[in-house]
DNA sequence: AGCACGCCGACT
DNA sequence: GTCGGCGTGCTC
């Protein structure tokens, strides 16, 4: 009997929508699940992903308005019946479209990474051929080849230079050699051409690439590879997690702490998290590993969901730098004393000096002068934040107001108000400072013009520039033999963001600084600038204590409900116009409140730190529980309610477990 | 998200 | 008199 040719497709489509549209098979009927069709959508053309094929039109759907498919553009199907289950699941959890995250499967992908990675020749210890394994190193990866098929994700915690690179290495040999395949996760800015060129030569043909420097042709050839099983090792960032591999027996997820493994635009995934529902559908292992764990690694370790391996000796034999805390509270000016004193020395002798600003431009929040006292909130433990017009203090959390007291409500002291730094003072009191040493700035700015990153850290390196002036992105090229000396200007600014995580951020960035500058300059010294040397955050980072500070951050986490404690689910409502997305805002909330578990609670709603971005005022409304599962269901509930009566030019941005509260 | 249609303000 | 602002509605 003759079977019956599928002649209507369901299409999803790269756009917020979430309905599937139903079109009818061209001529040659060559309509299959996982390949694209360009189709007469709306007033225009557009390309969808076939989902589904039937004889029938799903029941529903008006016959008259079905169009016919202009044509197929995938010979093969792109996506396989697994990729499409996968999309199905990000899309039920992050609340987007499965269209939408189809569409960041794809290697162009949405948006390709716009970040310029830049030429750090970061390759962190890897070997052309296999190095000979420490006791550590070899008992780690007896233990994720033994634990390979168990199930739990495994850690490898250890400082810079404890080996973690070559143990990632050999678990995925171990994996190629038993024929299946491996993804190498590593942040968007580290990877650079010489990282994943080590990491070529090591693996030779078997090994694919997927950097931000590539364009698109070069993209699509190594998916390509990857898609046919000639590459069967795949490294690359956030989005190479969806590498079209088959038989996955490996991810490996390089510096776990880093915020760039989440997507800060739809659909807002987490590299991890897609990481272990991969693993966890296909029976992959997983494997993470930094020296400043996520403050949830940190507690899936100590609960045991994931094995933590450690690796605690220095391979090289390097020292850890001297790293010292000086205390900015009296001083009038940004650069104290002793940091001029010694980017003098470290100048005097030929060596250059990296000033590390963690944040661009300027923030405010208040604290005294004279004892260092701090205005926060007392519900949400984060700094309110100044606003001038309004002149009060607000947080950024729960709405609380307070008018900014005169005089320090723990001393009395009148030297309190609101304090700013940005890096554009910085750099223009160093010029004043050090007329003679050539200084170069190297921040967001800067670097967007083409080139200007890696044509500033060239001259660096060559030895053509003395200081280097910069944001996050120089943390990680510390990596730069003459360089003596790394300022920190302030540690303060990233710690008082009104942020539940700025606590974590600093620490890790402190420690990742100091580790590295260990590493390779060992005669190296650190110097951290902050308004409060005594906070227990800066105290356990110039001491490079993990553990301390996961103790004390934790125990406070735990205290107010934070993660990894309870869940999050992120509302925010923008529009032109204030008044309809504060309305849209408090609309929302009702429906929350309606829907809302017995475990869970709302926050706000409230305005964004930043409440206006280019025109757009944004409010937010934090939904927070203990488990996601329920958590979940009442925003699906109050999304859908809130989608019924669309508050017209306002729209609601979703994110699920964000890690970014600005 | 696009894209078109549709109705009110300052310009060749 | 029109160009153009963006509010509204729809996409098989």
């Amino acid at each position: 009997m003759l079977e019956q040719k599928p002649r209507y497709l369901s299409l999803v489509f790269d756009i917020p929508l979430k309905q599937a549209f139903t079109y009818q098979d061209n001529e040659g009927g060559l309509g299959e699940i996982g390949k694209r069709a360009v189709t007469d959508f709306g007033r225009r053309q557009a390309t969808g992903f076939i989902v589904n094929c039937a004889g029938e039109p799903p029941a529903g759907v008006d016959p008259l308005k079905i169009k016919t498919i202009r044509r197929i553009v995938d010979k093969e199907p792109i996506f396989g019946q697994e990729d499409i289950a996968l999309a199905e699941w990000i899309a039920s959890y992050y609340f987007c479209s499965v269209g939408e995250a189809l569409a960041a499967m794809l290697p162009s992908g949405r948006r390709a990474a716009g970040f310029s990675s830049f030429a750090a020749d970061d390759i962190d210890g890897i070997a052309e051929t296999a190095l000979e394994l420490s006791a550590g190193q070899r008992a780690a990866l007896d233990a994720v080849i033994a634990g390979a098929d168990e199930g739990a994700p495994f850690y490898l915690y250890g400082i810079t230079g404890s080996g973690k690179t070559e143990v990632f290495l050999r678990a995925a040999e171990f994996m190629l050699d038993a024929g299946k395949s491996v993804i190498y996760l590593v942040p968007e800015i580290a990877l650079s051409r010489q990282t994943s060129d080590a990491i070529g030569k090591r693996f030779g043909a078997a090994a694919a690439t997927l950097h931000s420097k590539m364009t698109p042709s070069q993209r699509l050839s190594e998916w390509v590879r990857i898609r046919r099983g000639e590459a069967r090792i795949v490294v690359g960032p956030r989005s190479a997690v969806f590498a079209p591999v088959s038989n996955l027996g490996l991810i490996i997820i390089d510096e776990e702490h880093d915020g760039s493994y989440k997507s800060g635009s739809t659909p807002r995934y987490h590299g991890r998290q897609v990481a272990m529902r991969r693993c966890a559908v296909s029976g992959a292992a997983l494997v993470m590993g930094s020296a400043t764990p996520s403050a949830e690694a940190w507690q899936l370790m100590s609960d045991g969901k994931i094995k933590r391996l450690e690796l605690n000796m220095r391979l090289s034999g390097g020292s850890i730098p001297e790293i010292k805390a000086i205390s900015m509270a009296q001083s009038p000016s940004c650069l104290s004393w002793e940091l001029k004193q010694e980017i003098r020395e470290t100048a005097n002798m030929g060596r250059q000096t990296i000033l590390f600003l963690n944040r661009r431009g300027f923030s405010y929040f208040y604290h005294c002068n004279n004892c260092g006292f701090e205005l926060t909130c007392k519900r949400c433990s984060v700094s309110l934040t100044w606003h001038k017009n309004k002149g009060r203090a607000i947080c950024h959390y729960c709405g609380y107001e307070a008018v900014p007291p005169r005089a320090c409500p723990s001393c009395g002291s009148l030297e309190a108000g609101f304090t700013g730094v940005g890096t554009e003072m910085i750099e223009e009191e160093t010029r004043r400072a050090f007329p003679g040493l050539r200084i170069r700035r190297v921040d967001a700015d800067t670097a967007a013009k083409k080139g200007g990153l890696e044509e500033s850290l060239a001259l660096f390196r060559a030895g053509a520039i003395d200081l280097l002036l910069g944001t996050q992105m120089v943390a990680k090229g510390l990596n730069f033999p003459g360089v003596r000396l790394v300022g920190v200007v302030l540690a303060d600014t990233g710690l008082h963001l009104p942020d539940f995580r700025a606590a974590e951020r600093t620490f890790s960035l402190l420690v990742q600084v100091a580790g590295r500058a260990g590493r390779y300059f060992p005669d190296g010294k650190v110097l951290v600038q902050t308004l409060r040397p005594h906070d227990p955050v800066i105290v356990r980072a110039c001491a490079l204590d993990v553990e301390g500070f996961f103790k004390a951050e934790l125990a406070q986490r735990r205290l107010l409900d934070f993660p990894p404690y309870s869940r999050l689910i992120r509302f925010t409502l923008r529009s032109r116009n204030p008044d309809k997305a504060t309305a849209a805002a408090h609309r929302l909330f009702e429906l929350c409140r309606r829907l809302l578990p017995k475990d869970a609670e709302i926050l706000g709603p409230a305005e964004c730190s930043i409440a206006l971005i280019a025109g757009n005022y944004r409010m937010q409304l934090l939904l927070r529980g203990l488990s996601m599962a329920s958590l979940h269901a009442a925003a699906g509930g109050a999304i859908a309610a809130y989608e019924q009566g669309k508050d017209n030019n306002v729209y609601l941005e979703i994110d699920v477990d964000p890690v970014s509260m600005l």
